[in-house]
DNA sequence: CCTTGACACTCTCGACAGGCGATTGCTAGC
DNA sequence: GCTAGCAATCGCCTGTCGAGAGTGTCAAGG
């Protein structure tokens, strides 16, 4: 402790070992002492010397004994240098890509909402992990068709067709009456006038045309508009992820008090907390890695989130991953997750 | 064990020691001893004289020791006992039931979906159990409008509005080409024809129909309809159930294992066996209650369901209740139970 | 005949101690 | 700079023990 000044880039032998504790960890789940790693490292040492190294990466913060006679187990920050500098990614098998593809591009035309729940699961079967896919923002949503239908009181039902064949539906109370005939007229306006167009950029049309004849037609237009564009925006009034597999995180030891599970479910029930999360992805490109403390929340203290941004037209417009304990097999997993962006990606765009 | 044959019904003083029994061992959740009861038992009687009795009511399969110097914990046939004709309920305060009327009937108009995740979310919230709602079955669906929109290849967007302001969309394969006249004209005729009558009566008058003139327009719209109907009947392509709270059952004590927690969670995501036990409460009239292994699905041997359907127009459209360990408060739960499905049948009423 | 107090018995639970095995840090030697 | 050896440490398992709780039974008493 006193005599040497340990660098902040363990050596290069010293990194060896980390990767061999790591993998080892990763495979076992059990603390690996320095005989294990003597005997199936790699390199020809004997345990006094991989101790001697393994004080130094203890130093460094990378791993840590849970208790004196235990062997040492990585803390988040080896996960961290692990994930970073040493692991090997072990690429997706082709077949196992065009099947994902093929459970993603067929039988849903574009569908978004069903495309998330199908990427959903299927994250969580290839990894055995519990899968996320936030529902993706639309980000052109051109008007196809619209269409009012006068209800009891004042109110109205507006039904929108947008993308071609994603239908919308809202009730709008509206502070006049309508007759059938007005809520006609207003569609076969909008229809000839705006089909095919962006319906941000129908509403910016229909506001600078307020001052025009028709005052309170407009208003009517405006709204329903309005209220389809709002709406769309923040993913409809669904949830705003799609989760799968969550019950496959209670086979992990490391999450298997009661306790835990049960604050992580709650988590999971609320959003609120993984969807910041998932958030933050959006900023950055590829695939991101929250491994447990970094993630800033204490529920996931014992969990890592790899999540990646998914894109249609070189937008992002959404962002799915995984969720499982630290301890994961990484080298599966952030390959899985980086393809399965793309894939969503292609999906959504040849739908729409 | 040998001498005295015992009878199938306790007598009066035992009928009591159980009620005793088994509502003290709802409220801590320890097995009772005979002290306990000789003390808090409203009968003067000694504790051995209660342990006389309480081997009677072992005999009968009431109650079972879960080891020799433990106290008595009731069996599935005791709660049963219990429910049918110890219990006395406790009816649910007025101004809970107002608030409950409130949260449903107020700002879903008519929404069946909502009002079922509504329900589900407050019979978990009054119970602290989890909540269950089945996707109310449409008893009658009259069609107010319908609209056909061409998609690529050989495709048509269905949009029917049913119930005055439901919004259904399907996309039908078509095997031959409409034109945008095609289409409109057959929207027109069903329309014109046909706005306010039942969806299976519409279905059968255009199978009726069929030798006549037209027939692949007809087909059509025999398609469209058809499989709107379907699809209604079946809750469409949503979840069959909504399900509440699940994460409260891993506050019991009694479900705390991790592997029984998983298991149930996982018959949940399946919802297979739930629904056929929920299935069977739409025979009965009234609150039906499963306890432990009555329900004859292994995973739910810890638990109690108490289940009551839901009618409108004195049709049963669908089963709600609460799922939770065996030991829970029936005298407040099967009241609970009982108004929220009056509650929901009525709000589903106001609505359409 | 039912009730009761008394007594012996059984079982769980927590505490404690001892042995085993695994692993470490340290130091002396190569 | 690496290695072998050694003492020390700690978790885990097992067995033991005593306390506590509750039971079954039995004989005495109303």
């Amino acid at each position: 402790m006193a005599n040497e000044l340990v660098t902040e880039l363990p050596s290069e032998r010293a990194r060896h070992i980390l990767k061999v504790l790591v993998e080892h960890y990763i495979r076992d789940g059990q603390p690996v002492g320095s005989r294990t790693l003597s005997r199936s490292g790699g390199l020809d040492l004997s345990p006094a010397t991989i101790r001697n190294v393994m004080a130094d990466l203890e130093d460094l913060g990378f791993i840590v004994a849970p208790h004196t006679s235990a062997g040492r187990v990585p803390t988040a920050k080896g996960y961290r240098f692990f994930v970073d500098t040493l692991v090997r990614l072990q690429p997706m098998p082709d077949e196992e890509i065009s099947r994902l593809q093929l459970q993603l591009k067929d039988r849903f035309r574009g569908d978004s909402k069903a495309i998330a729940a199908a990427a959903s699961s299927a994250l969580s079967a290839l990894t055995s992990l519990a899968g996320v896919v936030t529902i993706p923002r639309q980000s052109h949503v051109t008007l196809r068709h619209i269409e009012f239908l006068p209800l009891s009181g004042r109110r109205v039902l507006v039904i929108l067709v947008v993308n071609d064949e994603q239908v919308q539906n809202r009730i709008l109370d509206m502070e006049r009456d309508y007759t059938e005939e007005d809520l006609r007229k207003a569609a076969q306006y909008l229809n000839e006038r705006f089909t095919g167009r962006d319906l941000a950029e129908v509403r910016s049309q229909l506001l600078a045309d307020l001052d025009g004849t028709r005052e309170s037609m407009n208003r009517l237009m405006l709204d329903s508009i309005a209220s389809a564009d709002q709406g769309l925006a923040k993913g409809g009034d669904q949830l705003a992820y799609v989760l799968s597999g969550e019950t496959k995180l209670m086979n992990f030891q490391e999450l298997s008090n009661v306790e835990r599970i049960r604050q992580l479910f709650d988590a999971f029930d609320q959003q609120r907390e993984i969807l910041h999360l998932l958030d933050r992805s959006v900023a950055a490109q590829g695939v991101q890695i929250y491994i447990g403390e970094e993630s800033g929340y204490q529920i996931l203290d014992a969990c890592t989130v790899v999540a990646a941004p998914y894109t249609v037209d070189d937008q992002i417009v959404g962002v799915l991953g995984v969720i499982g304990p630290t301890r994961m097999a990484y080298e599966r997993v952030i390959p899985i997750v980086d393809v399965t962006a793309r894939l969503v990606g292609a999906a959504l765009n040849s739908g729409s």
